[in-house]
DNA sequence: TCCAAAACAAAACCTAGGTTAAGGTCTGGC
DNA sequence: GCCAGACCTTAACCTAGGTTTTGTTTTGGA
């Protein structure tokens, strides 16, 4: 008997977006890939490489980040377990930015040619990872704004929002709280802040009641409050996106 | 005698992308389309709303922004004629940001219907708008390095960078330089600056030599160095994209 | 189990860019 | 061809967040 397929998460991320059918389904499942596992840190994509593979993660954090002239970084994305990181750097040929893992983790190599070839021959498929891409794309629409023009504090409990509601849509939240994948520097990297202004922002999240933080194990308090605090508002998640077909509605 | 079409633009600007075969390209321009003709600062999205139309840009300038609780708005993205924008908020069924007209404009409103039943039956049309927007994507995130991690003069100069050369390649400008459809309240919303230091940072490009800018129309008097300057570097624009294909090199 | 390196914390001080305000100059609608 | 409103410019002043530094706590690899 046959083990679940290690990319039966990818079928159940995408199926979330639109109607998979058998077919797209088997297709799907029948990528090859090559498991990887890789340290905290490590570089899985390079800017101004032509990466060769698509990885899906199926532990561990992995983050996107540009580095500009003078050695400052900014942190683009962050991705969860059971995400396809890099479908944009795959299909434009040259990465334009650098993918690293944020903690040790378990990553599927699936071969873009072969994905390409998928997404060919089943458009069941592609319309899932086109969905996918899109809504990468309004995540990095939201951070264009959290960046540059909300106040420190604002910014920080945004992405904790963020982080909480799409760590609980891939079940990985403990009771009101989640495991943070992010050094207070890493934080500060993702939304444009210094590591001290953070430290900052974080004892006055904490100080307000809002959240409780040690040793990387997160709280949230009220969630109500850092939405508040964080001028957070979900619908940019798309987690519940309508199959966007153009079906008449039917009784 | 029919003239040419008001798609023509779309199949030039995708057919950069990848080779759109004869059938394609007539699906294309088979679309059907409502001509409109808009104001200034009209809105042509709202966020929240379920958009019918995706909105081919005929000539002038729109943009895309988010408004922030205390009122503050962050612009996404700037658009030239011949671009398409929208894909996305028509693709996941409700806009997460605003559209709005910079400049007076005609625009050519496409159903997303039909939009999307085209994309069923094209693969090469449909990879054409999915390269698109993987390259919006990508401009957003070299916005949120921008808006993050660099300072207010570099900031400016990146952004009149990115204009230099997409307007260039949309054929829009005149020699070293183009008329900037952007007020410096509007370059400030989108580089999350104040209007203030924005005016003072224009100074300051001035008076080292690397443009000239009166009553919206900017020259570059020294286009080396204000890429210098911005830290611009143009592979996040991906003008030439490689066909991801992965066909084999043929004869 | 120990040790070095990474991460966190916090205080003192500083600056890039924000704010406010006031005047000058376009511009397009009547 | 006039006028109100939008836009640009500049100056004086202020503050959110950056910088530097020093110390403490965690962590994970040998």
């Amino acid at each position: 008997m046959i083990s679940e397929s290690v990319l039966e998460p990818l079928v159940r991320r995408w199926s979330k977006f639109t109607e998979l059918r058998e077919v797209d389904r088997k297709a799907i499942l029948a990528l090859p890939y090559r498991l990887k596992e890789v340290g905290r840190d490590q570089h899985l994509v390079r800017e101004g490489q032509e990466p060769q593979n698509c990885c899906l993660i199926l532990s561990g954090f992995a983050f996107r980040h540009k580095v500009t002239r003078d050695g400052a970084r900014q942190i683009i994305s962050i991705h969860l377990p059971g995400e396809f990181i890099d479908l944009q750097n795959s299909l434009l040929g040259v990465a334009d930015h650098n993918v690293q893992t944020l903690t040790r983790a378990e990553v599927a190599l699936v071969p873009r040619t072969e994905l390409q070839d998928m997404m060919e021959k089943h458009r069941g498929a592609a319309r899932a990872m086109w969905i996918d891409t899109l809504i990468d794309s309004s995540i990095f629409r939201e951070w264009v704004v959290n960046v540059g023009r909300r106040d420190a504090q604002t910014r920080v409990a945004h992405l904790l929002c963020e982080l909480m509601l799409r760590m609980e849509a891939a079940g990985l939240t403990r009771e009101h709280g989640y495991e943070l994948p992010l050094t207070q520097a890493q934080l500060a990297d993702a939304t444009g802040l210094t590591p001290v202004h953070v430290n900052r922002v974080l004892k006055g999240l904490r100080e307000k009641g809002l959240i409780s933080l040690e040793a990387r194990s997160l709280r949230i308090l009220d969630l109500e409050g850092l939405q508040d605090v964080g001028d957070f508002s979900e619908l940019y998640l798309h987690h519940q996106v309508q199959p966007p077909q153009s079906r008449p509605v039917t009784a």
